[in-house]
DNA sequence: CCGAGGATTATCT
DNA sequence: GATAATCCTCGGA
């Protein structure tokens, strides 16, 4: 069952909590890569001073103002892809980005994308998951709520409460001062190994 | 296991 | 010209 486009017209917070537990599915050549959601980021707002939205629209930003559902990948440190959903209804700047995934189907694949490091590193991160899956710049603005885009997530088991972690967000720069900087903002699950550190 | 430092380029000031 | 929602390598324990 793929999940649909209200579901991310929600606030971004809640998508990113309700996100774990879900399925990453990446079609290629036929072949289903998929993993477990086991860590996100929420990103909503123009006064979100650590979201790329904060500063008004920019050519490169301009997927988060549009249709919940969508692909916002971007690259970061001139190196990394980085895979986000466009969140919340048109015209508010919003996304999740997925951080972490645990490998379930096309381990083989990942294995090659991945050559020579630890299954452990092959996804536990928002710059390693997509190498793993082979998601890149050309995946940007696709519709993730059909099969059409070859990138989509599913529902999943849900992951009970009492192992659902929340802190602040990582990796965010200079500029972003509190509460921005403190908002428990991340979620993941709790002693899963592919959560980034 | 852990921390420090380098890589590398699109994007915006 | 500076910066960035990161990862990898390497040295030390």
């Amino acid at each position: 069952m793929i999940v649909n486009r209200d579901f991310y017209a929600q606030h971004a917070t809640t998508v990113a909590r309700d996100l774990l537990g879900a399925v990453l599915v990446r079609r290629i050549n036929g072949q289903r890569l998929s993993g477990r959601i086991v860590e996100t980021e929420a990103y909503s707002g123009l006064d979100d001073l650590a979201s790329h939205g904060r500063a008004g629209r920019t050519p490169r930003n301009l997927p988060m103002w549009e249709a919940p559902g969508h692909a916002y990948v971007y690259l970061i440190y001139g190196a990394y892809w980085l895979l986000n959903i466009v969140c919340e209804p048109v015209e508010h700047p919003a996304a999740v980005l997925i951080r972490a995934i645990e490998p379930l189907e096309g381990e083989p694949v990942m294995a090659t994308n991945r050559a020579g490091r630890p299954r452990k590193h092959w996804t536990s991160g928002p710059g390693r998951l997509t190498l793993a899956l082979a998601v890149t710049g050309d995946d940007n603005r696709v519709d993730m709520t059909t099969s059409a885009a070859h990138l989509w997530i599913e529902a999943g088991q849900p992951v009970p409460e009492g192992n659902v972690c929340a802190g602040p967000r990582i990796g965010l720069g200079r500029h972003v001062t509190d509460p921005w900087l403190t908002m428990p903002w991340r979620w993941w699950v709790a002693d899963n190994p592919f959560v980034s550190k």
